[in-house]
DNA sequence: ATCCAGGGCGGGT
DNA sequence: ACCCGCCCTGGA
């Protein structure tokens, strides 16, 4: 771990505020100067904005340059997908000038599993809350600027907490789920990095459905924002809403089938359908 | 008080 | 294949 600063020039689709509010992530906290801290795999991060140009500080074990790149996804052409997706009508053209600064961050697979369990059923506030509670409690702590600040627990880390345990930290209902997911994946019944080398998004869906504790939305959740398959398209009741006022159009929007919301996805956006539901997800979410 | 929030599970048809 | 009730918790 050492302190780090990099600054980039002229970065193109890069808002804080749109990146960081899509619903992909839930550790980073937006500071008082507008600026956002968030504690990564590898340490702390601190982002701000200059005109164009973005300001990476803080403690990280690895190269800075490298780590950004990476999580960040800043090799990604984010025009390309705002050429395709403006094609496909006016709403998505709405919803692309209005979060146009998105990019589908590159996490951790492991904390992306357990955050997406935890979320089942709650809402944002508590889902920080508990991933806090639980980093604090086994993961490694890391002081930069005089604050604490601890990482999210390891596979080993997490499977010292008991169900009970678990319980204890305010995941109510979902404490065996943890429980269970850890355990499968500390005895390797499922192997995290051969799911990350896979190029086969089916046979990963299939690997993480085995989870407890994971479904559909959970399992495309982790494959988006997890393992870049732009090709997944989680439907929360946010993208069943506005899937349905834009596309589908039934009278009672809790009707409509998780099959109708895909197949309307799949004909709209195609093998980019994952970058479409971040913009509308963004866009339904502040302006519903 | 009652409902709901970024679902999943288990037990029905 | 669908459908439904239930599940912790805490804030509105």
């Amino acid at each position: 771990m050492k302190e780090q600063k990099l600054i980039l020039k002229n970065v193109d689709c890069f808002e804080l505020d749109h990146i960081f509010d899509c619903g992909q992530c839930f550790r980073w906290n937006k500071q008082e100067d507008g600026s956002y801290i968030g504690v990564i795999g590898s340490g702390v991060l601190k982002v701000s904005k200059n005109k164009n140009d973005v300001i990476f500080e803080g403690i990280l074990s690895g190269d800075i340059n490298s780590i950004v790149y990476e999580y960040f996804d800043l090799e990604t052409d984010y025009n390309q997908f705002k050429d395709v997706l403006s094609e496909v009508d006016d709403n998505m053209k709405k919803s692309i000038v209005f979060g146009s600064g998105i990019r589908i961050l590159n996490q951790d697979l492991w904390e992306m599993i357990i955050s997406f369990i935890i979320s089942a059923n709650n809402n944002i506030p508590r889902i920080k809350g508990i991933i806090d509670r639980l980093s604090k409690k086994v993961g490694k702590m890391v002081e930069w600027n005089g604050v604490e600040y601890y990482l999210f627990p390891t596979v080993e880390e997490l499977s010292k907490l008991s169900v009970s345990d678990l319980r204890a930290l305010g995941t109510g209902f979902r404490d065996k789920r943890i429980y269970n997911t850890t355990q499968m994946v500390l005895k390797k019944e499922i192997d995290l990095e051969k799911l990350e080398r896979s190029n086969d998004t089916e046979k990963i869906r299939e690997e993480l459905l085995k989870l407890d504790g994971v479904g559909e939305k959970v399992a495309d959740c982790i494959m988006l924002f997890a393992l870049k398959r732009f090709d997944a398209f989680p439907i929360d009741v946010w993208v069943r809403r506005v899937m349905n006022t834009l596309y589908i159009h039934n009278e009672d929007e809790t009707k409509v089938s998780k099959k109708d919301i895909k197949e309307a996805a799949n004909n709209l956006f195609g093998d980019i359908q994952g970058i479409a539901q971040q913009y509308l997800f963004y866009w339904a979410r502040s302006n519903f």
